[in-house]
DNA sequence: CTGACTGCAAAGCGTTTGCAAGTGG
DNA sequence: CCACTTGCAAACGCTTTGCAGTCAG
């Protein structure tokens, strides 16, 4: 993603493409799986300069617009990943916490369901899925 | 449940069925819903005396026999529900918190299609579902 | 005596807040 | 001039660790 697509993205929510949104955002979409927040700092910093706390208030920031999605997979560790729109789940390791995409969704059918069995909620905004497992490499 | 049946459960474990563990227990098993470790704290010192670390410690233990599950669904809070062997997930509002169970689960069909898509990994362990929206309440 | 459980104090870690300085329209 | 962004320091909340005292076998 070059500097001007990350400005257009960010100026289409209404945010201020500053230099230091537009290097976060450039080096989240890069990434294919979801990152925390150290890694993310170390990466941006190659380009910039940036501050932790910058950080945290640009991506609560991009994450209450819906250009990052956060995801809590484990206690403590907050994980985000660029919301390029297309739909998937998440396949994690139990023993090194690699994560792969899945690209299949098949939650419809159980949400209507719930829908019709609760009495509490009119709608469903969205869902996670996941599943667990350890991977070929932890298993060895 | 008893504490007859609590201290049960916890040997079935070989966890040593102390009062403090047997206490936290029979609070999680009364609880429909997943709570957070305050508001579980409050509800175990009506019954008995409990340092929060203890309880932090016990929490730990019978997740890892499997007694009880661990639940991350939003930053920094951890929820803790009794396992009672039945499968179900969660709808939660994002207002105000509000979890209700979902009895059922069309999981195995993206859990296959995942295994055969994936080269990193041979089996699942486990999964969650998690329905997100607006509860009727919240929406007024 | 030995191993396990517990409480207390303190530390650790991720995250948020307050405030002052800087920036751009 | 004003609203917004940023960095720094400090505060905050949740969770873990170290250590000493206690208890059961």
């Amino acid at each position: 993603m070059t500097k001007e697509e990350a400005k257009d993205i960010l100026s289409s929510k209404k945010v201020i493409g500053t230099p230091k949104r537009v290097a976060l955002l450039r080096v989240l979409s890069t990434h294919k799986k979801p990152v925390s927040v150290s890694e993310l700092l170390k990466k941006v910093q190659k380009d910039i300069e940036l501050d932790l706390v910058t950080m945290y208030r640009n991506l609560t920031l991009l994450s209450n617009v819906g250009i990052v999605k956060e995801l809590h997979l484990q206690k403590g560790v907050s994980l985000y990943e660029y919301n390029k729109g297309d739909h998937h789940h998440h396949f994690i390791c139990r023993g090194c916490g690699y994560i792969e995409d899945i690209h299949d969704c098949l939650s419809l059918d159980i949400t209507e369901k719930a829908l019709k069995n609760t009495k509490k909620f009119s709608s469903v905004s969205d869902h996670s899925f996941e599943l667990f497992g350890i991977c070929n490499v932890c298993s060895k």
